[in-house]
DNA sequence: GCGGATCAC
DNA sequence: TATGGTGATCCGC
């Protein structure tokens, strides 16, 4: 983990504002990354929004170092100690481990960008994003070679490739075209796991056995017929549970599959080398305070830090770190799922005006109140 | 139990 | 000019 407040940040100040659109995303492998980080940071800085950034990134630096002084604080008996309660979750949850289910997941590529690309074919070819000038939800591959891509505002997006097309969101549209690939998903899964309206978890294990054909064929045979009806691509991945199918869609993104067989082995190589901010979960906070206080970066790393994760981290997150470790995840299928929450929010200016504070206080209420 | 932080899409 | 909205979970207090 680099120093922040080190000289040769303010050699490239860009530099220290280095923790949004950083993680790697499909389509982007040859994207001058240090240019869209000098761009970012020139739109962004002196920004309420940047100010607040480096506020929060402060905060975890110091995190890390509290974590950092914990951990250097260890003795050679509490390590040993540690070390015996990591070696004993290892093994609890290695006898967990479930190879008896195929799992598929699939990711419509670029959605809402390909759908927008259906309804108006002139814009095959062209660097396009959808949303506005505040806030991209997705760009097209042509727009990634820029430097685009979702969650990006709209006003940095122009400056990075000044040609770029903006299309509206049109959810309608996209939960059209959702609705559509789950016709097809339920005939290989009736209890398939809808993750958004472009992804999706499909247990094959019955439909692979009763056909006696593989995951890998199955995963081809869907994409076809997704594509059939929809004029759609996406990508899948087979594993043998819903956390390594999810990083596995990724692998040959776009219009691509890769299957990881269902062996311990397999599936103990294909983790020891994977970055941890490849899985589900690990997000880029995550990702620096084990990187910053324990120097992990790869899945394999987890099992062999396993015994400063216990130490430093509760039970439930050492649980989740080692099992990462492992290439363990989810392989029930789970009953009906019930919403536990329901929320209204909406970004506005700044003010200190009371009297128009609550009258947003009030609109939010009122629009919360309509989706009750 | 609550509010803030993190994460995913 | 300008950096989203919804829902879930975890942690510290």
């Amino acid at each position: 983990m680099e120093d922040s407040g080190s000289a040769s940040d303010n050699q490239r100040p860009w530099q220290s504002y280095h923790t949004v659109y950083t993680n790697a995303k499909a389509g982007m492998e040859g994207v001058d990354k240090e240019k869209v980080q000098r761009v970012v940071y020139e739109m962004s800085k002196g920004s309420k929004y940047f100010e607040n950034e480096e506020r929060k990134e402060a905060f975890i630096r110091q995190k890390i170092e509290h974590m950092r002084a914990r951990a250097a604080k260890l003795s050679a008996a509490d390590l040993s100690h540690y070390q015996k309660v990591a070696d004993k979750r290892i093994l609890e949850l290695e006898a967990t481990r479930e190879l008896s289910r195929i799992w598929l997941h699939v990711d419509m590529d670029a959605f809402y960008a390909a759908v927008e690309t259906l309804s108006n074919p002139s814009l095959k070819g062209k660097p396009m994003a959808v949303g506005s000038m505040s806030m991209l939800s997705t760009a097209n591959y042509e727009a990634r070679k820029f430097g685009v891509r979702a969650a990006m505002p709209g006003f940095i997006a122009r400056k990075l490739c000044p040609d770029l097309i903006f299309v509206p969101t049109d959810f309608k549209k996209y939960t059209y075209y959702s609705g559509l690939t789950r016709e097809v998903f339920r005939n290989y899964d009736p209890n398939f796991m809808a993750a958004s309206l472009d992804e999706a978890y499909l247990d094959i294990t019955k439909v692979c056995k009763e056909r006696g054909v593989t995951g890998g064929e199955i995963a081809e045979e869907l994409r076809s017929r997704v594509h059939e009806e929809t004029g759609l691509t996406c990508s899948a991945g087979v594993a043998p549970n819903r956390l390594l199918a999810k990083v596995c869609s990724d692998i040959n993104k776009p219009n691509g599959q890769f299957v990881l067989p269902n062996d311990r082995m397999a599936v103990m190589t294909f983790i020891a080398s994977l970055p941890i901010r490849k899985i589900g979960g690990i997000g880029k906070v995550t990702e620096n305070i084990l990187k910053g206080v324990l120097g992990i970066s790869t899945c394999e790393e987890m099992l062999q830090k396993g015994s400063f994760l216990c130490a430093l981290f509760s039970r439930s997150s050492a649980d989740f770190f080692l099992s990462v470790g492992l290439g363990l995840g989810g392989t029930d299928t789970p009953v009906a799922r019930f919403r536990k929450s329901i929320s209204s929010e909406r970004t506005f200016s700044a003010t200190e005006d009371a009297a128009s504070l609550y009258q947003k206080l009030a609109d939010i209420a009122e629009m919360l109140s309509t989706d009750m």
